[in-house]
DNA sequence: ATTATTTTTTAGACTAATCTAAAAATAATA
DNA sequence: TATTATTTTTAGATTAGTCTAAAAAATAAT
């Protein structure tokens, strides 16, 4: 059994080793938790000697299949809340990662499969992102982000990758949902800011905020 | 802000406190959160200075006003979600309790605000026991036990004290679940056993079991 | 009223998670 | 390549909560 703590770092390693193919680093670990590279290494040991990470002084992590699974069974437990929180309790979208941080941590298999049950098996949460099986298992549509499409190809908005509540605000004003068909109609050279078509409303919007939203294509 | 351990500790005084007039002995403290006095000696203190309850060394303790209206939001969270757990998810009433006593430590009034709305803002919980309002005020109904009622006297059942499993199972098993109406037929000197009428139903019940029944007469 | 027993508190140590400051290893640059 | 800069680790200290063992206070018994 994994402490709050350890489950947290594990979870922070998970999504950065995911979201880059190199190891991950101390101070990116401490970056992401907000903590001190100092507590990383620490913890980053007790990780190691669990087997839920690989560690190399000085070398950086890599996650292990055991690692992997635990962490998605972390991830499924906070997607299937957020699911709860928005489609039953009528939350919205940009009100519950907060809360479903603390609810990922309860401790019972039993109540992670009646919730799952209740809510009718759903395969991806309110953000559009995929929640992983009973074993953390994940299966991975292809996605793109935003800014890396060209002009005249189109596709459905499947995720958002900040869960910034100012940012999800900010998508919810402009129609950004997921689910939303979208057509990128051009692109500025100058800021790489595009001009996309959502639901047959034009909107412009900023590099920063093209690279979180991803579609399917 | 109380930790998970202050609020635990928090919650077994407001406990002992309420099923006994007296103040709180350290030693009953420590049995009840499984500890050592020692550390409960510790901990009496950090929630005296926070005006949580009423210390002096050697005399025991008494909760204060504050800290019996934090409890009794804690108390709130975990009827809520018992009663979220049986009602929606379709636990049964024995299942639940130690599932809550992790989800009873969730901060977020509007989580709670809004579980409370969507389960119809019930008075009581599974185990018949009155859910405290918003502001920690819990309005109770008179309760007698039933190894205190006279043969020939009736009541509905309330609540039941205890909340092993052993013993919640048996009663479903013989039907005294809260609701129900009971009758006294006789009581035998020699034990202390009753025979009572559960619906028409002709069951015997140990002194054991029937202090742990709650009626509303 | 004095002694014995029980309860409670203090003192000091331990673990998990954190920090700061200094040392060691790696990476970057002249 | 030698030096500088950055990153990472180690060493030692801190806090919350816990423990054991010993001291102090309260209670019970003789």
């Amino acid at each position: 059994m994994l402490s709050l703590t350890e489950e947290n770092y594990l979870k922070a390693i998970y999504h950065l080793s995911s979201s880059g193919t190199q190891s991950v680093s101390t101070n990116e670990i401490a970056k992401a938790m907000q903590t001190k590279a100092a507590s990383v290494t620490d913890m980053v040991k007790k990780l190691s000697i669990k087997g839920l990470i690989y560690y190399q002084r000085y070398y950086g992590v890599n996650i292990t299949p055991k690692g992997k699974s635990h962490a998605l069974l972390i991830i499924r437990k906070h997607r299937l809340w957020e699911t709860f929180l928005v489609q039953k309790l009528g939350f919205t979208w940009d009100e519950v990662h907060e809360v479903a941080e603390q609810l990922e941590h309860i401790q019972s298999a039993r109540l992670i499969d009646k919730l799952d049950e209740y809510l009718g098996f759903p395969k991806v949460d309110p953000h559009g992102d995929p929640i992983p099986d009973q074993h953390g298992k994940l299966k991975s549509l292809p996605q793109v982000p935003l800014d890396q499409m060209k002009p005249g190809s189109k596709g459905i908005i499947s995720s958002v990758k900040d869960s910034d509540p100012t940012l999800l605000k900010y998508l919810d004003k402009i129609g950004a949902i997921p689910g939303k068909k979208i057509l990128v109609v051009s692109r500025e050279e100058y800021d790489e800011s595009i001009e996309v078509l959502i639901e047959k409303k034009k909107v412009f919007v900023s590099k920063e905020v093209s690279k979180n939203i991803l579609l399917s294509v």
